[in-house]
RNA sequence: GGACGUGUGCCCGAGUGGCUAAAGGGGACGGGCUGUAAACCCGUUGGCGAGAGCCUUAGCAGGUUCGAAUCCUGCCGCGUCCA
C-alpha cells in the first residue's frame, strides 16, 4: 500500500464516524500495512438486526474491503450480565442452544452486509476465555480499574444521581468486554457511541497487558423512524434488515424529512455532494429524495431490481389522493368455513379471525371509524353479514391487505 | 432491622367513599389534509352484546360499608431516611 492508498482508505474509514480515539493512531496503524484485527461485539440475546446495527456493520465492511479482518465476538458470557447501557434488569442465562441459534441468525443477517470469507472474518465467543477465569483472575482484572473511574460512566453516573441501584456485577461488564479486546489482540474496536466507555476500557487493559491499545471508533446511534428515539426493535421504530422490500420501502418513506441526511450518510454510499443536493429542498423534491433513499437502502438488502419494483408498487398503492392500487403480493387468508353462510360473513368475525383485530370490540370500532374496506369500498356495518367472493381483498387502514380465499 | 412513603388503564399521571371503565397528557390506531413526511384537525383506545344493557378491572389477599380505586388489616414490590 502506498501512502496515497493509506490516506484514501483513511478518508473512507473515517466517514460517518462520530469519534475516533484517535484518528492519528489509526493513520499510523494503517501505515504499517499489516492486516488489522477489527473487533465488534454482539449481543446474542437480540438476534434481529435493524438498520441501526447496519451502521456499525457497514463500517466493519469498509475495514474488510481495505483488507482488514473482522473479529466478531459473540458475547455469550457477557450476556449473562446484560449491558448496563440498556439498564435492563438482570437477564436470564441463555442456554447454549439459544446462543447457538441466536448467533446463527445474527450471522445470517450480518452476512448481508459484511464479507463472510474466512480470511476476512473470525467469529469467537467470549465464554471461551471468560468461563475458565478463577476468582484470582477476576480480582486481577478488577484491580486494573478504580471505582471512581467506573462510576464516571454516564449510565452509572446517571443512576447514581437518580439514586437508582447499581449492582456490583454490572460494574464488571465493561471490564469483561475490555478483556475480550486483550484476548483477541484487537487493533480497532467498533461500536455505537453508547459503547464508548466500554471500548475505551479495552485500551487500558491492553496497555497493562503490554499490547498496543486498540483504536476505538464509535459510530452515531441511528435515530428510529419516529425521528426521536434510538432505533430499536422494542420501541417499534425500526427498519429490519430482513424486512420485506415493501415494508422497507414504506417505512423509509415514512421517516421524518429531517432524518434523510442522517440516513443517507450512515446507510448509503452516496458521496457528500450528492447527498447535499438531494437534501436541499430547493434542488430536489423531498419526496423524490426520500424515494431515492429508500431505493438505495433496499438495494443493499435485496437488489436494485427489487428496489425499483418496490418504488413502483409504492407509487401505485399510495401515490396520489387516496391511493387505489393494490400491492404486488397480498397475503392470502383462508376463511374458516364456519364463518361463511350463504356466501356471506360478518365483518367482525372476519376481522378477529384473520388477526386484524384482537377483540370483537376493536373490530366494531375500526369499522365505525371507517377503517375497513372490502375491494376498496368502505364497510359500514360491523355486524351485518356481507357477501364475500373468492379473491376479495380486505383492507385495514392504508397499508394492511389480505386476499380472502374461499375453498 | 426501624421510620415514613408509594403501587391506578400500553406509559406517565389525577382522583381520595357513590355522579369513575376511571380526568389530563404521551403513545398507538382510524379518518381528514398532504409528499402514506412534519405540523395541524377530528375520532377511537377493558371484554361480551344487533341493541337496551351486562361483566371484569385499580400490586395481592381479606375486612368495614347499602356502596370502595378511594377507609381498615395482612402480605408482596418499590422508594427515601435512620441503624
Amino acid at each position: 500500500m502506498t501512502d496515497k492508498h493509506v490516506s484514501s482508505s483513511l478518508n473512507l474509514l473515517l466517514r460517518g464516524a462520530d469519534t475516533v480515539y484517535s484518528a492519528d493512531e489509526l493513520a499510523v496503524r494503517l501505515g504499517k500495512k499489516k492486516q488489522l484485527r477489527v473487533k465488534i461485539g454482539l449481543d446474542p440475546t437480540a438476534p434481529d438486526l435493524t438498520l441501526g446495527h447496519a451502521v456499525v456493520l457497514r463500517k466493519l465492511r469498509q475495514f474488510q474491503d481495505c483488507g482488514h479482518k473482522a473479529v466478531l465476538i459473540i458475547g455469550d458470557y457477557t450476556a449473562m450480565i446484560g449491558d448496563p447501557t440498556g439498564r435492563t434488569k438482570s437477564r436470564p442465562v441463555l442456554s447454549e442452544d439459544e446462543v447457538d441459534a441466536n448467533a446463527k441468525t445474527y450471522l445470517d443477517q450480518a452476512g448481508k452486509i459484511i464479507d463472510m470469507s474466512v480470511d476476512k472474518l473470525e467469529v469467537r465467543r467470549n465464554s471461551e476465555w471468560l468461563k475458565p477465569l478463577q476468582l484470582k483472575d477476576i480480582l486481577k482484572l478488577m484491580a486494573q480499574m478504580t471505582v471512581a473511574r467506573m462510576l464516571e460512566r454516564d449510565t452509572f453516573a446517571k443512576r447514581q444521581a437518580q439514586k437508582k441501584e447499581i449492582h456490583m456485577h454490572e460494574l464488571l461488564y465493561p471490564l469483561m468486554q475490555a478483556y475480550d479486546s486483550v484476548m483477541i489482540e484487537s487493533d480497532v474496536e467498533l461500536g455505537g457511541t453508547d459503547q464508548t466507555f466500554n471500548n475505551l476500557c479495552g485500551r487500558d487493559l491492553q496497555r497493562n497487558a503490554g499490547q498496543l491499545p486498540q483504536i476505538v471508533m464509535v459510530m452515531p446511534i441511528l435515530v428510529g423512524t419516529d425521528g426521536v428515539q434510538k432505533m430499536s426493535k422494542s420501541l417499534g421504530n425500526y427498519i429490519g434488515i430482513t424486512d420485506t422490500p415493501t415494508d422497507m420501502f414504506g417505512k423509509t418513506m415514512r421517516i421524518p424529512d429531517e432524518l434523510m441526511a442522517n440516513y443517507y450518510e450512515l446507510l448509503t454510499d452516496l458521496c457528500e455532494d450528492e447527498v447535499a443536493s438531494l437534501v436541499d429542498a430547493a434542488q430536489c423534491n423531498p419526496r423524490d429524495s426520500k424515494e431515492r433513499l429508500a431505493k438505495e437502502i433496499i438495494r443493499q438488502y435485496h437488489s436494485a431490481d427489487v428496489a425499483d419494483k418496490a418504488a413502483e408498487e409504492f407509487r401505485r398503492v399510495h401515490g396520489g389522493g387516496g391511493g387505489q392500487g393494490l400491492p404486488d403480493d397480498i397475503e392470502e387468508w383462508q376463511i374458516p368455513v364456519n364463518l361463511m353462510s350463504d356466501g356471506r360473513a360478518t365483518p367482525v368475525d372476519l376481522l378477529v379471525s384473520c388477526g386484524f383485530e384482537q377483540s370483537r370490540g376493536e373490530a366494531r370500532r375500526i369499522v365505525a371509524e371507517r377503517g375497513i374496506r372490502l375491494n376498496g369500498k368502505v364497510i359500514e356495518e360491523a355486524t351485518q353479514p356481507i357477501e364475500i367472493k373468492n379473491g376479495d381483498v380486505l383492507q385495514r387502514g392504508k397499508r394492511r391487505f389480505l386476499r380472502l380465499v374461499i375453498s
